[in-house]
DNA sequence: GGACGTTATGTTCCTGCGGATATAACGGCA
DNA sequence: TGCCGTTATATCCGCAGGAACATAACGTCC
């Protein structure tokens, strides 16, 4: 689910509060963590380090001022973390975003991937002449 | 209009055929390219060196298969460069791709920046349990 | 013919980012 | 009372990627 990542057609990055950002990776990230109530087995599952996906939700937690995950030192199984319900409620949406998004460029997409398929038809190659509109600045 | 880009609520980057990958970056640039009538007059624009913008647009045409800017060395002002009807076609679309995921994210986003402006609403405490899901893999 | 600005590459240097590693704290559980 | 796996950091190292620089070719204009 997280390596499908290679065949969307379209990726979808926002931008929420001023520094809040959010992408593919970090919404898989925090899917992974809903999973599997760890940090360092989503890590794992995603290929990163465990370094890393902390960060990463460190990174989210300043983002949005609290923190979209909740996680525990010791006792059973030596902890764990899972999704605060603003974390869930950030998950959901940005699936829905991106679902939406991809829906709505589909047919775009569809358009490109035609032109592409096109053998090039021999465009003139008459061309040139120097209006530089704005030279040098 | 391309430093605009920090402002952007949704960023979209599309996978058209295998390895044709299309962001807000190379849209800028093919939009600065079109504009300038210059590949290095538009990397200035976009303050990236000449070298890196070539490149990005050699990588459009390995993607694309066939070129999206045709350039003349020599000749008044140096030479210059051109969208070919591809390259305009292709970033009309991105455009209208960009528009269109935009509208289709924005209620959403709404969503998530009124729960980042929520004050926190002191969530319960009580969490844990260590089921690993799939410990180890 | 020389100057000029651009295209088109290659090469070298540098830096930021990620990965690996180390360490400490924590708290159920055997 | 250790043991264990996890969280939570800090530090160091390697490498990919970008910047800077160098060079050559090109063609119009003076």
């Amino acid at each position: 689910m997280a390596e499908a990542r290679e065949r969307l057609v379209a990726h979808l990055r926002v931008t929420v509060g001023e520094n809040a950002r959010l992408g593919p990776g970090k919404a898989d990230l925090l899917e992974a963590v809903g999973q599997e109530g760890s940090i360092s087995a989503a890590g794992r599952r995603l290929g990163m380090s465990y370094a890393r996906a902390w960060r990463l939700l460190s990174e989210l937690e300043v983002g949005f001022g609290r923190p979209l995950v909740q996680a525990s030192r010791g006792g059973g199984g030596g902890g764990g973390a899972r999704l605060t319900p603003l974390g869930a409620e950030v998950l959901a949406a940005y699936r829905r975003m991106q679902v939406q998004a991809e829906a709505a460029v589909a047919a775009e997409v569809e358009r490109l991937r035609a032109l592409l398929a096109q053998p090039a038809a021999e465009e003139a190659p008459a061309f040139h002449e120097g209006e530089t509109g704005t030279p040098d600045q």
